[in-house]
DNA sequence: GCCATCAATGAGAACGTTCTCATTAAGAAC
DNA sequence: GTTCTTAATGAGAACGTTCTCATTGATGGC
């Protein structure tokens, strides 16, 4: 490899110091003649020089990059909620490095070193199992992707799924039914707060409405978990007439598995999910889910990011539950036996 | 924020040179007796010691860090590709930053600069109009994303489209199909090959089939573009009995828009997708397509890019176009004339 | 005892930028 | 003419690691 022109080159050229070229590639118009800046602006295209941000981070201590910490950027929830931390990260002249934890606390510890080892300046991480004490550890901001219980002293963004909850199971009531059951996945070691499984409960708790304990399945977050629970669901002697269900992968698995028992969606039995993917709007019929704002989601996590990689040392963090929304789409109709 | 300790605070509590404590954190066990690395990770210990690796980067001239540029991360088609790539670059020590073009080639001149001025290791990019001269220009390893056709002197991976296309089209003709339309998108600035397009027309001379220009459609890469076009198809006074649509997102447009007109599917009309997108078996019927090597395609790029950082300097580009494979699934039967 | 070899370690320069403090020259005020 | 102020620029240290060459001490061979 050539070796690249650095500024003690550029300085040469333009015979001034390097301190001077510093000033004029850093943009300090103010302080530099405008014969002097012409002057190293010419050497500087005459050579091509380039600056070395490696150089400026040593000397600076800021990188200009973040790490953003997710569980799997193949899972269709990930890619959106990641684009909007890149376009809000990029558009202040960061880069972000984006790495998947797949759900375990090993490979979320090896992230954590990753990061200060490289001194990246910021971190948003949808936590698995890192401790509040883990996250201050690492000395820069932290942003959280979801609900930020675990974590008073950092910001965190995450969508009010207990309102989407009560929205989705509103909807169903509204159009008639009973007996809703819950497919709901398992918590993770952090997320105690099991909000869609308490907010079922509360929704139950405040429309009078008994709860049927045969109708709240926990499986893992897969499409064959839903299939399953939606078996054993419409196996009951007494089935229910609607189904909401934790994620819309859940859903989608539901409705296959509604659907191979030659159960009709929404006719039979309803189906509501949450999430909106893709897939979500493409199922025939398409399903009716509560839509969570992935992008601005990714967006609000960035600007607090932002904020605290700029000098904001708020002690108190910031936690903001973005509103959801219902698409009703084709997967929910009053039950039949109304 | 504290100052964090250094090798010179390592070297002074364990009584070595700064020279010395560099050996030990780095493994050259065999020029260290025991006793000092045992007095040297004992200080690591005590002060809490990490290595800075932008130092070493400016030391060195390695970052062990890549840019991977893609169209879009929020297309469904490139999270797994990235997935490939993220995991077979981490488990060299490396790590990935993730960047999208948008199809838009200011963005992808920006990101090329990202790569020169932070001094990354290497870059993979599906180019939009990078020029093979840019890419040479800036001086480290390139793998091509796609078709490798414009830059001889890089490795490049794809999937083997036009053998894909051949497979979709001889599953359409065993069934029966004569009349088999293509929904196309419109090729990029340096794809002027148009693989699908050519694989088409060369099946046709193949098997000495007439070529109808009517059942030609070109647009964008949008479910839009795909529902629209299904809809000239259809209203033809001789419409096709079959129809492939050069990705799953046509082809899921394509699907809505034959069920929109009550056209039945499979029964009425066929369709194959290409991709295998999630979303692509969630469908109703699920779509049949042509599996392209997502995931494989992403480790195979960064393994050549990896074999190109240690110091392999092949003139050569190494091309390589992974096999497809087709899904049959729901959306593909004989026509009903037979 | 002397010399050569090798293992183990140390000293200091290098990487390329940024920043701080010092210097110089020009202009204004007295 | 002298003094003060300000704009413009320069010199050199700092950032934290890696690497190269030098040094030292121990051992083995003659």
């Amino acid at each position: 490899m050539a070796k690249r022109p650095t500024i003690i080159d550029v300085a040469k050229l333009a015979g001034v110091s390097k301190a001077t070229v510093g000033r004029v590639i850093n943009g300090q118009n103010d302080i530099v003649s405008e014969d002097t800046r012409s002057r190293v602006m010419h050497a500087v295209k005459q050579l091509g020089y380039e600056r070395n941000a490696v150089a400026g981070s040593l000397r600076t201590d800021r990188t200009f990059m973040i790490a953003l910490a997710i569980p799997d950027i193949t899972n269709p929830f990930w890619p959106e909620v990641a684009r909007g931390v890149q376009d809000a990260i990029e558009a202040q002249g960061y880069a972000t490095v984006t790495v998947n934890t797949d759900w375990q606390p090993e490979r979320e510890q090896k992230y954590l070193t990753m990061v200060r080892r490289n001194r990246f300046d910021g971190l948003i991480v949808n936590p698995i199992e890192a401790s509040r004490t883990d996250l201050l550890n690492i000395h820069i901001p932290v942003v959280i992707l979801g609900s930020g219980g675990y974590y008073p002293d950092m910001d965190s963004v995450g969508s009010d799924t207990a309102a989407g909850v009560d929205t989705a199971l509103n909807h169903l009531l509204e159009l008639g039914h009973r007996r809703i059951a819950l497919i709901t996945g398992r918590p993770s070691r952090n997320n105690r707060v099991r909000s869609r499984h308490d907010a079922y409960v509360a929704f139950h708790a405040k429309h009078n409405l008994q709860i049927n304990q045969d109708l709240i399945i926990e499986k893992d977050f897969s499409e064959h978990s839903g299939y399953e629970a939606m078996h054993q669901l419409l196996h009951l002697d007494n089935p229910p007439t609607a189904v909401f269900a934790a994620n819309d992968i859940l859903a989608i698995g539901a409705l296959k598995g509604a659907q191979a028992l030659d159960w009709h969606v929404p006719e039979d039995v309803s189906i509501v999910g949450m999430d909106d993917i893709y897939a979500a709007a493409t199922t025939s019929p398409s399903l009716t889910t509560i839509i969570k704002p992935k992008y601005e989601t990714g967006v609000k996590a960035a600007e607090y990011l932002l904020a605290r990689m700029s000098g904001d040392n708020i002690d108190q963090g910031r936690h903001i539950l973005l509103p959801c929304e219902l698409a009703v789409r084709g997967s929910t109709a009053p039950p039949r036996d109304i």
